[in-house]
DNA sequence: TTGACATATCGGTAATTGTAGATACGTTTG
DNA sequence: CAAACGTATCTACAATTACCGATATGTCAA
């Protein structure tokens, strides 16, 4: 992981309720309902169930999400209509290696 | 550490200057000249050889430096009219903890 | 194939952050 | 005490980010 990847990464997490999501998702049974159309959160959560927690606006979620997977701290899995977010734990394993 | 601490401190590593200052920090020896008033890096670096080594202005640095000692990454000591600057691995290991 | 729904993107304004120069403050040294 | 030096603070403007509403896109279901 290099010094640019690490500055991206660092300016997504400049924020609280992107930290929030980051956190929210390290257990998704906890803090979010069942999914509809799956029985598991194996991908994560979907876009919705974030947005709805959030208190923000679908615009600035989707944004946030959207920005997050690009820096690689969420991988993104569609399923039809929906998008599931998860943690992607490698990235983040890096990047506290990397400040360490 | 609670969220907003971390909020604070991921807003002081949201920018490629500051988190090269930490990682000059991790070897100071190697990153940095000798000083001239003594022979050791034990309370870290001084502040204008960090601005020296930047290329950006000594209030831009010095702004940077005492944001980043506010919320803990730094430790400041003053030693006449030199202020030292040094990691605070303690607080660098906590936040990376709560990320995990 | 048309509506409904989930998500993404666009365009705009408000708020925050980046950064510098000028200046003030505190310490040392002549 | 005065000059020199290291650092901090103030002021201002540029650049970036935050966030929303409106709208577009893509998918499913009747």
């Amino acid at each position: 992981m290099d010094l640019k990847l690490v500055t991206e990464i660092s300016k997504c997490l400049a924020n609280q309720t992107r930290i929030e999501i980051l956190e929210w998702l390290k257990n998704p049974a906890e803090n979010f309902p069942p999914h509809t159309s799956i029985d598991h959160y194996d991908d994560g959560v979907c876009a919705t169930y974030i947005y709805e927690k959030s208190g923000l606006s679908q615009s600035t979620i989707s944004n946030y999400l959207t920005n997050m997977e690009k820096c690689g701290l969420l991988v993104l899995t569609r399923h039809g209509k929906w998008s599931y977010f998860k943690r992607n734990q490698e990235v983040i394993n890096e990047y506290t290696e990397f400040l360490k």
